[in-house]
DNA sequence: GTCCAGGGAATCA
DNA sequence: TGATTCCATGGA
């Protein structure tokens, strides 16, 4: 059991971090404090007055501190970023006010692959439901304060899994794609060390871009929530309506190309749009 | 019964 | 390139 105590800043809410749709394994214990798996092991998240606390149980070899300050991105400053958004108009503003607490968290790439392969016209609880399945089924247990956690299995342990096998975790028809991809990532058909030494955004891309069930939203989800890609702008039905909602205002979205709202959004935001997207998103989706 | 969910792939013009 | 349709599943 191991701690680690950091002071609260202004840019630093566990209900906004979480409940932003970014990750799918933190779940909420009481008020103000979460339980989450993430690829080192099992962390809890206090948040008192003026403090948080992480209290956890890695998996061996691994620096506490180290993995919660990168983990949750502390050495970023929100508070620069947050001041430049709010200049560009007032619905940055509003949404900005509504999620301060957002950081944008670095996760595990090939967990981020294959979560948001299951995200694919899913909706949150069930695809935490899928993860959980697939966690419990092949992933490593934890034992923490007397209750048992797994860990989300590595890409050897999940290619043991036929298509079948799969399907009965409730992934529907997205069983192929992660059954594929998986399979493409273990016979190392694509290298993902290799993704995350290439510099540009667009490269990056490209590779994800190859694996089954990751397409251009699936591919920026990635990029921005486990590669520090804060130039992507993902889009999805939320992000399409509040675009549409305050700037292009048409009156069937569904009619509003993908194409408009990224070329809208690089403009209005350039090279931090995934910190914008998130704000926006979560200010429109709610809490 | 109908609609929808942090979309992607296949198909066709 | 761009638009349509289908894809399992579960909850509202």
């Amino acid at each position: 059991m191991e701690t680690y105590t950091i002071k609260k800043g202004d840019s630093f809410e566990l209900e906004d971090i979480f409940e932003c749709g970014q990750c799918f394994r933190w779940n909420k214990i009481k008020e103000k404090t979460y339980i989450g798996v993430i690829k080192e092991g099992v962390v809890r998240a206090e948040e008192h007055e003026d403090k948080i606390k992480f209290t956890g149980k890695l998996v061996d070899g691994y620096d506490f501190k180290k993995v919660i300050r990168d983990y949750f991105d502390l050495n970023t400053d929100y508070a620069s970023y947050k001041e430049i958004l709010k200049n560009i108009d007032s619905y940055m503003g509003k949404s900005i006010e509504y999620g301060s607490g957002i950081r944008i968290l670095n996760q595990d790439l090939w967990e981020c692959i294959i979560s948001f392969i299951i995200s694919a016209n899913n909706n949150i609880p069930r695809i935490k439901k899928i993860i959980e399945n697939i966690s419990k089924a092949y992933g490593k247990k934890i034992v923490f304060e007397e209750k048992e956690y797994y860990t989300f299995p590595d890409s050897v342990a999940l290619s043991k899994a036929s298509v079948e096998d799969l399907r009965k975790m409730g992934l529907g028809f997205r069983d192929v794609r992660v059954y594929n991809t998986t399979k493409m990532i273990v016979e190392n058909k694509v290298d993902l060390e290799n993704i995350k030494k290439l510099d540009s955004t667009e490269d990056m891309r490209n590779v994800l871009l190859t694996l089954d069930g990751v397409g251009p939203k699936v591919a920026d989800c990635i990029l921005l929530f486990s590669l520090k890609r804060w130039d992507v702008f993902p889009i999805d039905v939320w992000v399409r309506r509040v675009m549409n909602d305050l700037y292009i205002k048409r009156n069937d979205e569904k009619k509003v190309s993908k194409k408009e709202i990224l070329e809208l959004a690089t403009k209005k935001y350039g090279k931090i749009s995934g910190l914008a997207q998130q704000y926006l998103f979560y200010w429109k989706r709610g809490k």
